[in-house]
DNA sequence: AAGGCAGATTGATCTGGGTCAAAGCATGGA
DNA sequence: TCCATGCTTTGACCCAGATCAATCTGCCTT
């Protein structure tokens, strides 16, 4: 059966993504001491460095001199914590989720390697939202008022920042545009194929990974109910589009999912 | 009837919206060569300038050196159009809308004075959405390139901008919110108390205004149907709410709206 | 190895908001 | 002044996705 088939392939082959390079665990260090280099990172072409000269690179590595663990399920930042810093993702993965008194609770967004945390910060001096790790991660840590010093030094970095935050924004709107007019089976079939496409960017296999979160976090951020994305997943597994088993996804038909992402469109 | 009283005092007091102050129809003028001055902008407390001192107001009025009218209708840029200013709006009212190919039609926003247009095409030298005048408006050309060179200058300036972009982040996540996990009464009474309180903010009445925008673009915006906009006003209207007539829009009972943002939650 | 538990699946049923359709209304252009 | 046309309202009906509920699965702990 296909179904068993591809349990069997994704228990053989663990996807890439699980191969993020975790750091050994050697005796505690003072993480505050560890000496980290923007200019040696292997996520230099995905982060904030993208673009910068040498000489800059290693300005910023004067820029980033901390790292900070987060274990799985901890958060990074709390809504109304006060701001002083950026973050980027070294390894591991995050949600940043938005709390109402109420009890409401909204998913606004997954970041991986290479992504940049706490920009909501700057408005009110306050982060306005929670960012909680979904699985043991680690970020570098970016004084903002340095960050701030550095680009009025360097153009390059000053304008990248710029256009790191436009382009948060520019993704925000997409959201809004899936939330506010797809389809159930539209909005998962574009968040599946988004994943991807940030896994092939940072070298991953394009079409198999592991979902870091929850049925609920994914509807959460969906504007979904988890029942229904479970079904979407089973019913996208009949379609013969993906292969789920858990958390373990398959994507064996990606312009089929393309294809879900507009052919149910034009309406709603 | 309270229906018809209504409309009455409506008509006999035009709300204080539409007394926006246009500037007294002249002879044509070259717009381009036509002085601005943010340091004696009405909307300085609003706008760009906030938090300035006098003295780096006065190298703003450098930097803002065009205004452009729209008519209502007509575009200020679409997706695609090459990114070289942001605009703010100076009078008048905007929404910006993403399009897809396949006809889909999502309303981002509706920007009102003081409010920046354009930031979206920093990230990638391009726009990526339509800003559409919704009433004959006027905006002030604020040319990039210039921002970035003034803003390394005064440091004010430069955090400043950072803010408003960080802020317009922390917007979107609020609409994300909305769109996904507001039932469609608590999205109209959120989009109504926040146009009460954009107005208040700009000294106009909290309770009493026009709406620029028709019931499908709200809908757009909201993520509903425009039946489902007139059929909530109509609802808003029997509970004694607010008082409708077309785009004529009074709020008269505001804590009653706030209810209605949260009673209804704690779900979905 | 067992037991507990969080998360996932699947079924049955319900409903908020969508869809389709038919008037009403108001504004602006000739 | 009078259409024309684009917006709005309202009704009747329907359906995608929510809700409620019952397992099932796999993992973590001891």
């Amino acid at each position: 059966m296909l179904n068993l088939t591809v349990n069997n392939r994704l228990k053989k082959n663990p996807p890439a993504v699980v191969a993020v390079p975790v750091r050994p665990m050697t005796a505690p260090v003072n993480l505050a001491h560890l000496k980290t280099a923007c200019s040696s990172c292997n996520l230099r072409e995905l982060c904030l460095p993208v673009g910068l000269s040498n000489e800059q690179l290693e300005s910023l590595d004067d820029l980033v001199y901390t790292r900070r663990k987060i274990k799985r399920g901890e958060g990074l930042f709390r809504s109304g914590d006060g701001f002083q810093s950026l973050y980027a993702v070294r390894s591991g993965f995050f949600k940043t989720r938005l709390a109402t008194t109420d009890g409401r609770d909204q998913v606004t967004g997954f970041q991986m390697a290479g992504e940049l945390l706490g920009i909501d910060g700057i408005g009110t001096d306050q982060h306005t939202c929670d960012a909680v790790a979904l699985e043991d991660s680690e970020v570098c840590v970016i004084p903002y008022a340095r960050l701030d010093e550095l680009s009025r030094k360097f153009d390059v970095l000053h304008h990248h920042f710029h256009k790191v935050m436009s382009r948060e924004i520019v993704r925000d709107h997409g959201v809004m545009l899936l939330l506010g007019s797809m389809r159930a089976e539209e909005r998962l079939a574009t968040f599946l194929l988004n994943l991807s496409q940030r896994f092939t960017a940072r070298g991953f296999s394009a079409s198999e990974f592991i979902l870091r979160m929850t049925r609920e976090e994914i509807g959460s951020f969906l504007g979904l109910k988890l029942e229904t994305v479970s079904r979407l997943f089973s019913r996208f597994q009949e379609d013969g589009l993906i292969a789920v088993q858990q958390k373990h996804i398959r994507i064996v038909d990606i312009p089929g999912l393309k294809q879900v992402m507009v052919r149910s469109g034009g309406h709603c």
